[in-house]
DNA sequence: ATACCTGCAAATGTTTTGCGACTAA
DNA sequence: TTAGTCGCAAAACATTTGCAGGTAT
């Protein structure tokens, strides 16, 4: 299996775009986290080691990184973009908690089945789907008490 | 059942606020359509026969009927706020489509219940949750053929 | 009379873009 | 050499807020 950077050297060569000190630095932050950080909690990171990176080199990096295959938009309602692997992760929905922010990651096969089930019913041709259930996680509860 | 108006003027009330002329005239106009308007949608409708209601209060107007519990908002990704009505009319999820923005509403007690499961099974207690398929729809995938 | 509300303009916060300088191939 | 990139600052957008003047009760 390809590492994801041999994936992203690939596709900027593929389209005859530079593989640049930036790019491969902000890969690298990314693919370090397994969170889902926001362009500035990325550019916050990369910043530390790289203080001469700029704000706008993140944002169109993300964006090349997510047309590679290797990373995808997510959202949770809070005006802000947020990143996640897609490379060699499979889709899966969010637990969101409320209180602190923690995301758990789940997968039902019965809902995605009932998704697609769904979508037919409705002569609807699905391209992709997105599930969120906010609420309070574990922890949270359990502090609340 | 009470009118929306009539929950909404309660509301004002009980929360000493001022029914003004602005607030009725967004809410008429906000009940006419059973879309999903953008705030810069309601604004444009309810300029042609108000033109002097600014931007500013539709904003502010919506968030009232929020919080009065007669609209909701939605995002389908795509950056803008949306309202849809939520006084009786039950929680639904959305097909979305990417070509010509139609959203169809949908609802699948199955999932629903398959959410609570998955929710209870990683000891998270869920609040609200949303869901949405994006393609094409019927219409949509007809001409593309 | 007096809170509360509105319209306007300015501020905010996130994301995008124009442009001259720089860099990978 | 020369496209393609970068850093910076400015622009673009959606949304919120401060404030002086206006309005409902």
């Amino acid at each position: 299996m390809k590492s994801a950077k041999t994936v992203f050297g690939q596709y900027l060569k593929n389209r005859g775009m530079l593989h640049s000190k930036q790019r491969e630095e902000i890969l690298d932050i990314f693919l370090k986290t397994e969170k889902h950080p926001t362009i500035d909690a990325l550019y916050q990171l990369i910043r530390k080691k790289h203080p001469k990176i700029g704000l706008a080199t993140v944002y169109r990096s993300m964006r090349v990184i997510c047309d590679a295959g290797l990373a995808r938009e997510v959202d949770f309602g809070d005006g802000v973009k947020r990143y996640e692997h897609e490379y060699q992760h499979q889709h899966h929905d969010h637990l969101v908690c409320l209180k602190c922010g923690r995301v758990i990651e789940v997968l039902s096969p019965r809902i995605e089945h009932l998704q697609e089930t769904l979508a037919k019913k409705h002569n609807f041709t699905p391209i992709r789907h997105r599930m969120e259930i906010f609420g309070t996680c574990r922890e949270c509860k359990r502090k609340e008490k």
